[in-house]
DNA sequence: CGGACGGTTGACTGAACTCAAATGGCGTGG
DNA sequence: CCACGCCATTTGAGTTCAGTCAACCGTCCG
């Protein structure tokens, strides 16, 4: 989060503004689910370092990844339970580090900061926009076609962020995780990962995962970044 | 919209609140787009009649609905058009007829009315639901499954409004259309809908469907409406 | 009457899944 | 330090699901 640039929006006074709000640090560490006993509030979690999720489960065992939350993201928390049964949480990808914020507060001084509202809103479009774009992903692209798109968002959105130099990023995820977010098994995501490197189009090893080249990366993507910008 | 009972907090203040607001009504037919020229801030747009539908257009001409709108539904308008080429447009489908209203007349109203902010968090936190579980049909479920889900989602939701008694309604879908919200071809909607038909759970017929077999018909969708219905 | 459109059906193709086995890294415990 | 087991990944072979191409039908509308 050192120099998030988020939107327009997003100046020095309302970092000022996040950092005094969002004071209580937690690590969540790999596999872990994010929890706060039964509030119906929710809680607000804005991510410092490593990889969310959100994940439904479905009725027959599988997994879909709904969200990701990176560096800078932030998100709601409220338990989603329904009949005794979670149907929906968050859960660490690799290690987490996060701050929280009650959501009263946030609201209250984003009635005083204008900047601040402004921000809020773009993060909610955006997030909305994504999962939009998500759903035209797993809709419609082949997989190969999906993972790559993958990849050009999240390190659009961490360049957001000031992370990404040398399209170069740490990349947490295992196969089996990109599956349940592209909607894959893991076997047809192997084979579409040897496809793209191959083409020598990007390279991940040791977690850290380097674009070789952005540009046709993106070209097999139909990767536009647009929709990560509202206005 | 006549006896709309969305979420608990939506009662009768509510409800005047809103028909005061909302004045202007326009109609739309079939296939025509919604347009409100370049507001930054967007326009209000609630659902007395009809079906509309958010699309996104991708870079290879295919098309993705992300989001439909029913009667009682409630969403903003605001031109999305990157490098002059429009990436995201709502358009009715089928005769639609709404009101609108300014966010900025709404929000006053809101600030005022605990209930009716709650209503539009409750709507909001739905609506995103409903795009998570979209990610998660257009990326786990057989394409048989994802129609019969669609019936079902489209039955609850009607049914928070006052429609769809006798788990009949109108339902202004081609198939066309139908493979666009789900990510599948026309060919394989049908297949798959003479499939669901022969099977008894349903029958369109002149616009309208009829669910025969709503207990069947949900087991085949793996349909679990608790995401209809936040807290 | 003719054309456009939506829906149905068949034959074929191709993408993605399943099942299965083998590899390699990594951490734990002997 | 090594052995072991676990996990993620890779690869192969066969199957199934869904897309493509194409023909045909019915209806609505100009």
């Amino acid at each position: 989060m050192a120099k998030a640039r988020l939107c327009e929006d997003f100046n020095e006074e309302c970092r000022d503004i996040v950092e005094q709000l969002f004071v209580n640090f937690i690590s969540y560490s790999k596999k872990q689910t994010f929890f706060h006993e039964g509030d119906d509030i929710g809680i607000m979690f804005l991510v410092c370092s490593g990889w969310a999720a959100r994940a439904i489960h479905l009725a027959d065992g599988r997994r879909q990844i709904t969200e990701i939350f990176l560096p800078g993201d932030l998100f709601p928390v409220h338990a989603s339970i329904s009949q005794g049964v979670i149907e929906d949480e968050i859960v660490a990808l690799g290690e987490c580090r996060v701050t929280t914020c009650s959501p009263g507060a946030l609201n209250e001084a984003s009635r005083q900061t204008n900047a601040l509202t402004r921000t809020l809103w773009w993060l909610s479009q955006r997030d909305a926009a994504i999962l939009r774009m998500w759903i035209a992903m797993n809709g419609q692209y082949r997989v190969y076609e999906r993972v790559a798109h993958l990849v050009c968002e999240v390190l659009e959105r961490l360049k957001h962020v000031g992370l990404g130099e040398g399209n170069r990023f740490d990349f947490p995820l295992t196969q089996q995780e990109i599956g349940d977010i592209i909607g894959a098994t893991p076997v047809h995501v192997s084979r579409s990962l040897k496809q793209i490197r191959d083409a020598g189009l990007l390279d991940i090893q040791g977690g850290v995962l380097q674009v070789h080249d952005l540009e046709r990366l993106q070209k097999a993507a139909h990767f536009n970044p647009g929709y990560l910008n509202p206005r």
